[in-house]
DNA sequence: ATAATTTTTGCATACGTATCTATTTTAGAT
DNA sequence: ATCTAAAATAGATACGTATGCAAAAATTAT
């Protein structure tokens, strides 16, 4: 490989000035007279210069990379966020590297180890839990971290969720004034406070109109455990309507209500969950489903996170998201809903 | 918040050596005693203390870092390939900068040189097309390039892709044995080289079999414009098969047949695609579709990309990979179909 | 025109690490 | 125990940039 490295000092001496005065041009904020600025930016274009941004980032201590811890991306749900995330913080001057936390030999601890080996000047966590001592770790090191879609008591962590508690209501009166009586919920991976908060917020609901839960079972929030689950809850004393924890598992539950039990949806059975994600629309499912406005979720993850680095000690946020029902064919419509 | 950077100087000092000692602790190949090497480690371990990667690349001109281009995520395809694109380099101790090419005001050319600036040792362009400026500009700057799922001709590029044309034809072949007369494509963006192959894989292998395309209309890989063309495709002289440029227009183009067109899949009319995204197998779709392999596209990639960083002005390397049909119940099965 | 400010500039240094060089220590051979 | 070869070490320097400081130039006020 041809290593053609144009350095500040080559243009600097192809300019007639210092290095100090090449910098300076590219240091907003910074005194150039405009003749310099001129002379420098035409030797600079010849040469072909642009800022080294790890040098950069050595002596101010800026790297202008966010980490991005991430478990799954099978979940339609994550890949959009990313894609959002990503062209948010590429707007404001920033980049993402992303740090997978699956199939990795090494475990959570050594990853968020070496994201801080990146000097990462944030740090976001998509859909994983962290234990207190990798936050301590990071408060350490002076990085801010936002957990996206996670919540986690007690550690003064900033995290944005959807407001899951009020949208699992939302699908439970949903489903009541659907005139439902048997009433199934099949649960996520029951880590996760997502999956906790919509449970709580849909058996309050119920709770609250005199009703109960019928029948609940674990998908994990995988799409073959929740075929298992829908299997496992389908054998005998079906219920007439079910709210599953997210879209993705709602896709397996449903093509196994049609595929496999033959049950019509909604006629026979409603189904209803959390997400939206892309899919939910597709006519093929018509998911009605509690939408978690990513775009809304990203915006402030990314206010949150600047916030954070821009600022010394600033307290955790903990923001939660409107999380309105979108009324498709797959539930049972009230008489009357508006 | 409260900065504590830990230097290899502070290491050293606990530990009673000098920093270069304590550099050739934490290098692969270097001397070291054990018991210098013992010291070491038990003071970084009191201090807290890891090496700094972006100083580490100043002096080394290794950044360990992969720019990954790449255009959107809607189509699960690039999602996957991303996981395990990210978890394989994790393994070989690189890491992955994200570059989202879709709704950023710049252009092309600006995230390329913003990529550059990262210092990354090599690039991954998934789906998007690279103009030879800026590959000339890439080659330059002594950064290898491979293209993931795209291939550009003429340019002396790695690519890595799956074998398009033969997966076309092999799709061809497949309606034909099924006894259908009428068959019809839609095709993707006409920009891209995926596109391109397949169709003319597809094609070539209708004409040898003495057949013809009865219809071709344009969806260019979105699902709202596959929609489009679908309609545009049945609304007289329907075929009675059609071979989609991929999953994620298929599923559009299916959903329209059966819920807007109310015709019946595989009876009225077969349905075959390309690429076997996750989806494809959920009973709600069961599309029959070429498989494009991620795994072993994206170990490909890996390969070439790695031998491209550690030895000087590689050739470029052109890879297909074999994508097999994927027989499900979306396209009348052929008799005797092994 | 001179003095008082402000702006611009070059020089030197620092960021945290790897690596070259010369020196010292250790091990091996006699 | 002495000499030789090998291994380990400390010191110095370099990577490419930003920035504090003092000097110089440009601007403004008198």
């Amino acid at each position: 490989m041809t290593k053609e490295k144009v350095t500040s000092q080559q243009v600097a001496q192809l300019a007639g000035v210092s290095q100090s005065a090449v910098s300076r041009v590219y240091t907003a904020g910074a005194s150039a007279s405009k003749k310099t600025t001129a002379k420098v930016h035409k030797a600079a274009t010849t040469l072909g210069y642009r800022p080294n941004v790890l040098a950069r980032a050595m002596v101010s201590g800026k790297s202008r990379i966010i980490g991005l811890f991430v478990g799954y991306l099978e979940n339609q749900f994550y890949p959009d966020a990313i894609e959002k995330l990503s062209t948010q913080l590429q707007v404001k001057g920033y980049h993402v590297l992303i740090f997978m936390a699956s199939k990795t030999a090494g475990n959570i601890d050594s990853v968020v180890e070496e994201i801080l080996d990146y000097q990462v000047e944030g740090i976001i966590v998509a859909s994983v839990a962290l234990s207190s001592q990798l936050a301590d770790r990071c408060r350490l090191a002076g990085v801010p971290i936002v957990l996206f879609n996670r919540s986690q008591d007690g550690e003064g962590l900033s995290c944005v969720t959807s407001d899951n508690f009020s949208g699992g209501a939302k699908a439970a009166r949903f489903l009541l004034a659907g005139g439902h009586k048997k009433i199934g919920y099949i649960a996520g991976w029951e880590g996760a406070s997502t999956q906790r908060d919509r449970e709580f917020g849909f058996t309050a609901a119920l709770q609250q109109a005199g009703g109960t839960l019928y029948a609940r079972e674990v998908g994990d929030f995988s799409m073959e455990k929740a075929s298992e689950a829908t299997r496992r809850m389908f054998s005998e004393d079906s219920p007439d309507a079910v709210f599953v924890a997210n879209d993705h598992m709602a896709f397996a539950v449903m093509d196994t209500l049609r595929f496999e039990l033959g049950l019509r949806i909604p006629e026979d059975v409603s189904v209803i969950s959390y997400d939206d994600v892309p899919a939910a629309a597709w006519p093929a499912y018509n998911l009605t489903t509690v939408r978690q406005c990513a775009d809304q979720m990203v915006q402030e993850t990314v206010r949150i996170l600047m916030e954070q680095i821009h600022s010394d000690g600033m307290q955790g946020q903990q923001v939660a998201i409107g999380s309105p029902i979108i009324v498709r064919g797959s539930a049972r419509i009230p008489e009357g809903w508006e």
